[in-house]
DNA sequence: AGATATAGTTATAATAGGTAACTATTTTTT
DNA sequence: AAAAAATAGTTACCTATTATAACTATATCT
């Protein structure tokens, strides 16, 4: 405040109402990672809501549908394949677990580790919600054609799945 | 753990670490929030790289741009910009007051409202920025042709900028 | 047997994000 | 012109996410 660094013409005043709301025309239009960032945000919104009835947050869908895909798959696999810290799978195992949708079955061979399973009603619960998903991926991308959504989505994978050193 | 509900066989322990590090082939694959996300990961890690040097969070790098583009912009104004709480506004502009990149100015006309500038030191920070970020946005999509980077751009915008009433 | 590595866990801290309530102003209504 | 309502910014608070470090129990290596 005491600054005396001015740039522009800080004495006047800013102008009307007469600034964007949105950022066309700006730098950050050209940026991918804010680009990236805005979309994400309107497509885990209308996740969210489509989760709502079932309470269920974007991470546990993630985990629900690897445990799916590979049944007794361990903690550390799921945390290389979501690329979380292995912390963060005993929370969400943990919540899994409570909620009776997996379960933790100690391995024999190496008892350090645990398998992974969906109970019964685990299955079904991920069944309905991958259903729900997908659903939810169309509306939060209306203003795309069939053509241009499985484009995106193959551009999005072209980024991640290039493991230079990272990740 | 005591619940007796099973579903494949959990006492047959999981199998080697025969446990991909992908997700390759699952319907996880076909999910546009889980591909955002990650390539999101991505892109905001080499972000992160390019910034650590000057200390910038990704919304800080935005403030910066929109300021920058509309000087004497208000608080209001930025966080319908940028889609962020009123609240965020506040410690972000103070973070870059604090570091004289940016400045309030009370207005005349509606003192209620501040005008946002940049200092000279936040002009000349942020023409650095730009350039930084836009060369790490090209290092995180090395895998994408220019075109195929201009296409993925241009899909996300499409996506996000769609007001259908959320957002 | 002893050293080293690994799977999972706990505790902890940093940060993002969002809600509610408050102050100072301005605008609207009567 | 006074009272009521709306707005810009702020503060306090609360939750979720994410990362780090340290601990345990098992397993592997030499």
């Amino acid at each position: 405040m005491t600054t005396s660094k001015k740039t522009s013409s800080p004495e006047q005043t800013p102008l009307e109402e007469a600034y964007p709301t949105t950022v066309e025309g700006l730098v950050l239009e050209e940026r991918l990672g804010y680009a990236l960032r805005r979309a994400q945000l309107k497509v885990f919104k209308h996740f969210d809501e489509a989760m709502r009835e079932h309470d269920i947050r974007p991470a546990q869908f993630s985990s629900l549908v690897v445990i799916e895909g590979y049944p007794g798959v361990t903690q550390s696999n799921l945390a290389q394949t979501l690329s979380i810290d292995p912390p963060r799978v005993v929370s969400l195992i943990n919540s899994l677990e409570e909620r009776g949708l997996a379960l933790r079955v100690r391995c024999k061979r190496d008892r350090r580790s645990h398998g992974i399973f969906l109970t019964k009603t685990g299955e079904a619960l991920v069944e309905r919600l991958k259903g729900l998903a997908e659903q939810s991926d169309l509306e939060a991308t209306q203003s795309l054609s069939e053509i241009e959504r499985r484009q995106l989505l193959t551009l999005l994978r072209k980024v991640y799945a290039s493991e230079e050193s990272d990740d």
